[in-house]
DNA sequence: CCCATCGGTTCATTATTTGACACGACGGTG
DNA sequence: CACCGTCGTGTCAAATAATGAACCGATGGG
């Protein structure tokens, strides 16, 4: 691994829950030598990527995110691109929607569109990564990109969300397997307790499946006409994204299905 | 300089205008070799800072810096912070004002309020660095923070940008001198033609300056009474900033003044 | 058909990174 | 006070990763 990636690989360990990461706690985090890591903080400090509390000498991301981010989303409006559609899924459906792209063995949530209905609602953190095998969109990534990504999720140790989640190979392939047969993949709890997630694939210009759309709800609404509904979304869904990415679906995408 | 820095800097050179480079043209950017250059690109696209299209091979921002920056504003909200106090100065002034934070020998702009009048107005783009020498952010900047970055300034190659650019370095001193006497910076084209711009710094919670708040004109409305009005906004403006930003003035900045 | 340009790849050499250890400073605690 | 953990530095030999020149295949002109 090279050095850059471990620099970088630093930056993702800060999340809306973990917004300050002081010297000590990355070595726990990476493991790393202590030297190593200050020498790496330093040189994104120093570069805007991240910035010091001078009193508590913790570490928080820093300005020149923002800036990257900002020319990222005025010359590749792939937000704005998406809010739209999932707006209108997330508003058919009354249930949280989300759209999320492929990041190394991870999700990185995209955009979202919350509910804002009494009641229970999933709570989704744009902040935080999506494992592979413990989620919905996980499985519809995992059935629609290249083989070999499955073999390094299957080959890295599979961590254990609930009770639910999938930690056996073999079930993990069968799951995959289902899910492209079906189009879609379905997550009961397997990643967060009481949270019934659905996704599918969404594609780019070339046919290459590169992120996912997906449904979360309380366990308890998921009653079989919503799951027929939100499959239904999901289909369309998939295809409008696509194409909002100036993607389309593979050719014998329909097809497929059995 | 490290491996690290060098492949971070490649991201800089990503902008508005030109938000696709292809890797010839970073070699000219960059004067670096072709190869090195390659592996730099790599793995950053693989942690998702970059992605590439298929098609032209062309490099642009990748999904991963939204993500961070998402991190980043819901924890650190400083551009929700600045923004009402920015919009309601751009709007007494009916100009627009910009808030820019210091990185490295550039400031990077953090938040900016365009006005919408008829007639001429500044082109702001908030994806593009400012230098220090030639903007009114920077004078300010240079002014009140520590004496060696204006040292770094003027050791480098000075860039030239407009017949009003500062490019000796003891004018650039006398420039700096002046500002801190005054509290606020002023330049006249000397950046952009037909542009005039004045800034005052913004400082955190130890009293260190960390960024400016500016105003830019097109050079023709800056009348004395204007300048003025300008001056009155940016000493109050910049008080509000700091304490957005959990800061405050040092003790003695108000009894500077000359 | 030749030449230039571009993205990508290879490989031996070189320079950098790495991690172990040690030291000083700081802040909290018994 | 002594003790503890933490951050920030240094040093240094060994390991590793970065480097740049050369090379390859594809593409596009003239």
């Amino acid at each position: 691994m090279g050095t850059i990636t471990k620099a970088l690989n630093l930056l993702n360990y800060f999340s809306v829950t973990q917004p300050e990461i002081g010297l000590s706690e990355f070595r726990k985090l990476t493991g790393q030598d202590k030297a190593t890591i200050y020498r790496h903080l330093c040189e994104l400090e120093s570069n805007g990527f991240l910035g010091q509390d001078r009193q508590t000498r913790l570490y928080h991301l820093g300005p020149a995110i923002l800036r990257l981010a900002n020319v990222r989303e005025k010359t590749f409006p792939a937000r704005d691109a998406v809010a739209p559609i999932v707006d209108s899924i997330s508003d058919t459906l009354g249930e949280l929607v989300h759209v999320s792209v492929l990041q190394g063995t991870c999700l990185s949530p995209l955009y979202h569109a919350d509910i804002h209905i009494r009641g229970t609602r999933v709570y989704f953190d744009e902040g935080e990564m999506l494992p592979l095998h413990a989620t919905a969109s996980g499985l519809a990534m995992l059935a629609f990109a290249p083989a070999d990504l499955l073999e390094e999720v299957i080959s890295a140790p599979i961590q254990k969300f609930t009770e639910s989640t999938i930690l056996d190979p073999n079930t993990l392939r069968i799951a995959v397997k289902k899910t492209r047969q079906r189009r879609f993949s379905i997550s009961d709890e397997s990643f967060e307790r009481e949270v019934c997630s659905m996704a599918t694939p969404i594609f780019d210009k070339d046919q290459c499946a590169f992120g996912t759309l997906a449904v979360a709800l309380p366990a308890g609404r998921a009653t079989d006409e919503k799951r027929a509904a939100i499959v239904a979304a999901l289909i369309k869904g998939g295809e409008d994204v696509s194409k909002a990415f100036g993607g389309s679906l593979p050719a014998n995408f329909n097809e497929e299905r059995v």
